[in-house]
DNA sequence: ATGAAAAGTGAGTAATCACTTACAAGTATA
DNA sequence: TATACTTGTAAGTGATTACTCACTTTTCAT
């Protein structure tokens, strides 16, 4: 994951992998099938470490509360899990394929959110938090943004608090 | 360029490119040193037009206005630049080296604008319209959003229309 | 028309790539 | 303890990589 993320996949010899890990080259061959599935394996377990995040978005019944939270998760990024965001944001543009599910789930709760608060446009007030959410993602795996006071301030734009 | 922004710099052979455009591989060598140097002109070659949007935003003195059309600037994308710009986020995310200088002034004039309007944390707003800007590009770049709506939604939740 | 520079080619190069294979060491159960 | 299975290694494999070089063709001012 830590080669993945700093070099990309492509970049990232099997060879470095096995020294990095300390082990022989063979053995990613053994576990992994090959240098794909290896990144499969990785996605594989950051996805499910990410799920009950999104979980703990849809499960919210009030609307306003659901919305906020969703908003609060790339502030929430734990330390541990950059390098998994980098990887994913990094494949983003490289590999449609790789758009896991939850997402679908995550998106469809928000175009529900609004709907029950009566907003005009549902689908466009939706695609607006993931906007903000991809954003946010962005400045803090890439730079070192002022956190705090962003929140609230996006907050008070969208009337959330 | 169409190349490096679908399969990656990594991923893109220099004699793929050779045949993408129809010369042989030597001549990729004598003309840009080596694959390095051809993406160095690619993103020169496109920053160079990419800063004339730029400087549209710094030159407007009316501090809405400017800001404004800052954020107007991702739906406005040339489709002819599209893979132009799905080079620069993938970029973005493997290599640090690649965050151009044009991107500090046009921060630095939002900054100045919200100065000139009195809001209490500039610095902040200014990492929101930039926030807003990746997100918005990411969803234009990547998915086929609605567009229209979603420019009208954002300057609203920002008071300026 | 001439000649020198620029543009272009194609067959190389060593190095690196993902991946395989033959074999050894460890581990658990009967 | 014997056996079967898993875990691990080291030395390969052919293919592909970025890049070079000797050479030919084109361009263009004189």
């Amino acid at each position: 994951m830590k080669l993945f993320a700093s070099l990309g996949f492509d970049g990232t010899s099997t060879k470095a992998i096995a020294k990095e890990a300390g082990v022989s080259e063979g053995l990613i061959f053994k576990h992994f099938k090959n240098k794909e599935g290896l990144l499969e394996a990785i996605i594989n377990y950051g996805m499910e470490k990410a799920s009950v995040y999104f979980s703990e978005v849809i499960l919210i019944s009030e609307p306003k509360k659901r919305i906020k939270k969703a908003i609060s998760l790339p502030f929430t990024i734990d330390p541990n899990d950059n390098q998994f965001w980098k990887l994913m944001y990094a494949l983003k543009w490289q590999r449609a394929e790789y758009q896991p599910s939850p997402f679908v789930l995550f998106r469809a709760s928000l175009v529900d959110a609004f709907e029950q608060l009566g907003y005009d446009n549902p689908e466009v007030e939706a695609t607006l938090i993931e906007v903000i959410i991809d954003g946010v993602a962005t400045q803090i795996l890439l730079k070192n943004i002022d956190a705090g006071t962003l929140l609230e301030t996006i907050l008070n734009k969208h009337s959330l608090n």
